[in-house]
DNA sequence: CGTGGGGGAGAACGCACGTTCTCCCGCTCG
DNA sequence: CGAGCGGGAGAACGTGCGTTCTCCCCCACG
């Protein structure tokens, strides 16, 4: 069955397109011409653009945290692994391609259109949320740091799509999240 | 001259529904149906719908800096006017129609698209940060900060507006942003 | 060899919407 | 009073696009 493979196919398309051009800016049939997928099979796979726009989001969402989770699992001191998130943010915002958050891009887009966006923006964030408060808990830190620093990363992430300067935004944020760890009488590794 | 008067009609609706609604999921003619100002006059007024767009979040974008400058101007001291940002930022959440950041939504929605409304969500986060920054320096402290307290901001702009949870992230980066303040010698009176 | 069904290519359909055009009213100025 | 024009209502036009349909080919099975 290499409908599997269409699939795979599609997504790819998918992503590449929706996270560059936009989502109401990119049409079925550049799905299909990019994948090579015909419009009946795609329609079979995704009976409806919506079903492909949160199939996207969703398989992005998994290779995006698994990247992350690899990238900080290169670190052994707990205290060093929180700022290793900035540091993984930077190497993210520097890709030629990147283009911001797919999933604040796509809130901007259809938040207020399809409540099933909404819902993965809203699982996507809280999974990246929960992420940080594990790595803050497993350095003996104070759970509303967590916080914190989601909010520094999402600044930084807004920032870098907006400004597209690079890494920047995720060095200083990275600053701020040390001092916030230090505070809090955290001790980090270089 | 009432042309003036149907400007302002036209921008009060484009206001309402664009932030509301999304920006693509808004036509001209509701635009027209809600502002009461012909297709005609309309279309003379903005030659082409980008041109309302960059015109509404011009126009909001006077009247939130306004609303921000107010609200800190009502302290006196130098340091927790920076924090006095993150209040004002929590009252803001607090609104009933709050739907997350302007420009960060239309950004998500057309920066892929318009290089016009790219630009003014550009102009208009680079003069919040110029603010900030003037408040920091006020305070007499290290100008990185500035840019730091302005992640915190974002952070909280955007994920408020994808949580719809109210003034906590404002309060949250509030908090963060005055463990920074203090951490750089900074006073902040109660 | 015949047949039938899954799949590809792409036309067709319906609708939404940005933009323009038509028609007509009412006011203003001579 | 009469001519002309600015403006309103809304039809019309063109296009883009989500979704479905038509037609045909190819291959598995009797």
């Amino acid at each position: 069955m290499d409908s599997a493979i269409a699939r795979d196919q599609a997504l790819d398309a998918a992503e590449t397109l929706f996270y560059g051009r936009g989502i109401q800016a990119v049409g079925m049939d550049d799905i299909r011409g990019a994948s090579g997928v015909s419009l009946k099979r795609l329609y079979q796979l995704f009976p409806a653009k919506e079903q492909l726009v949160v199939a996207y989001l969703e398989r992005r969402d998994i290779r995006w945290r698994q990247r992350l989770a690899d990238h900080v699992a290169g670190h052994e001191d707990p205290g060093r692994r929180v700022l290793a998130v900035f540091d993984w943010l930077g190497e993210w915002f520097r890709e030629p391609d990147f283009r911001g958050c797919a999933w604040i891009n796509s809130y901007g887009e259809l938040g207020a259109t399809s409540e099933r966006v909404t819902a993965q923006v809203r699982t996507h964030k809280q999974a990246f949320k929960d992420y940080l408060a594990g790595l803050v808990r497993d350095a003996g830190l104070p759970s509303d740091l967590a916080e914190q620093v989601y909010l520094l990363a999402e600044g930084a992430m807004v920032t870098a799509g907006i400004e597209q300067s690079g890494p920047k935004p995720a060095e200083q944020a990275g600053r701020a999240a040390r001092m916030l760890v230090e505070g809090h009488g955290g001790t980090v590794g270089h």
